[in-house]
DNA sequence: AATTACATGTAAGCGGTTACATGATTGT
DNA sequence: ACAATCATGTAACCGCTTACATGTAATT
């Protein structure tokens, strides 16, 4: 039972936007969590009817066009508290590129060599993507936490810092299989 | 259709191994690929019947215990060349540090330096563990691919280096969370 | 009048985890 | 005899993706 990150991400933002939808949750998912977790409307809409049914938020009001307004309630606050300060995170990540790395070496070099490049190319316009995101947030005002940090910097730092890690291991690899060709 | 990579990591690991059973692949998939994705036996199992009847893989010989020894058809090396050459990798993976990283400006800024102490710990561990099969694999011949690299050592190198990254990340996070109480 | 954006849901199917279930062989 | 390991499978349940389905309000 103890994963269930879709919940925490929801409550985390509920907790964040103070109220919304289920729709304006949806969009918030994809402009700032996606990053890190995605969701679409087809499971969000669902997982707030059972957080309701769980105590841990309330429908506060209806508003036009069947919109359902939704805010955290103590115990919600309570659960979300709990996750953070207490969630051991699980093994590793099951990452399609760690799964590409652990197979390359089925491929001869030169083929390799190729993958890699084109990892680095993805890789490349990710980061960039990232990068300008930091830009964006140092320049306009964002939304703020509890400790004053803007929500999302340090994840986002996180995922920067991970695209350069990986992409310093392609060019290495690179150089290595140029090494044994 | 194109995630499917259980799949994958079985046509890898039967290149590799030359032929095995299903057991054999659990039991390989726990000491190896298992850094990368985990799978039990109640999934490969299966996963093996459906590949068998899509001609993947097939059962060349049966042994003592019912043992079922599997083996790569031509399809199934082509299904995983294809795959290696020209799988894009699809966005970020869903990790559960980079959600905690999300949500830590709710808390305060005691408890947050807290959670990233107990990462801090829980990572340092794992780094351990990589660093000594590092160790391990430098010092014992391993199991050789096409190219002469030792099979995983890529993907050993890449959790070695973004293990590092993450907690390089922490560290700077804490220092921050530190200046701001 | 037509299109876009708002807004909410359901259903089918897949991948994955946990637990259930069974039995043979080897080592102590 | 008993335990551990070998060896294979099934069933229930959950999370997630894709697609289906419906309707309202604002914009052009």
């Amino acid at each position: 039972m103890w994963v269930m990150s879709l919940r925490i991400a929801l409550l985390g933002l509920l907790t964040a936007y103070g109220s919304a939808s289920g729709y304006d949750l949806t969009k918030a998912f994809e402009r700032s969590v996606a990053h890190v977790w995605q969701a679409g409307h087809s499971q969000i809409y669902p997982e707030l009817a059972k957080m309701t049914a769980d105590g841990l938020v309330t429908v506060e009001a209806e508003g036009a066009r069947g919109r359902k307004i939704y805010s955290i309630t103590p115990e919600g606050r309570e659960e979300l508290r709990a996750w953070l300060l207490g969630h051991e995170p699980t093994g590793p990540a099951r990452s399609e590129i760690a799964l590409q790395a652990f197979l390359l070496p089925l491929l001869e070099s030169g083929e390799a060599r190729a993958v890699l490049q084109r990892l680095k190319t993805h890789m490349e316009r990710r980061l960039t993507e990232l990068e300008a995101l930091w830009e964006a947030r140092h320049a306009a005002p964002g939304l703020k936490g509890a400790s004053g940090v803007r929500f999302g910097n340090l994840a986002l730092d996180l995922g920067i810092r991970q695209m350069r890690t990986t992409l310093q291991w392609a060019d290495d690899a690179i150089a290595q299989l140029g090494g044994q060709t």
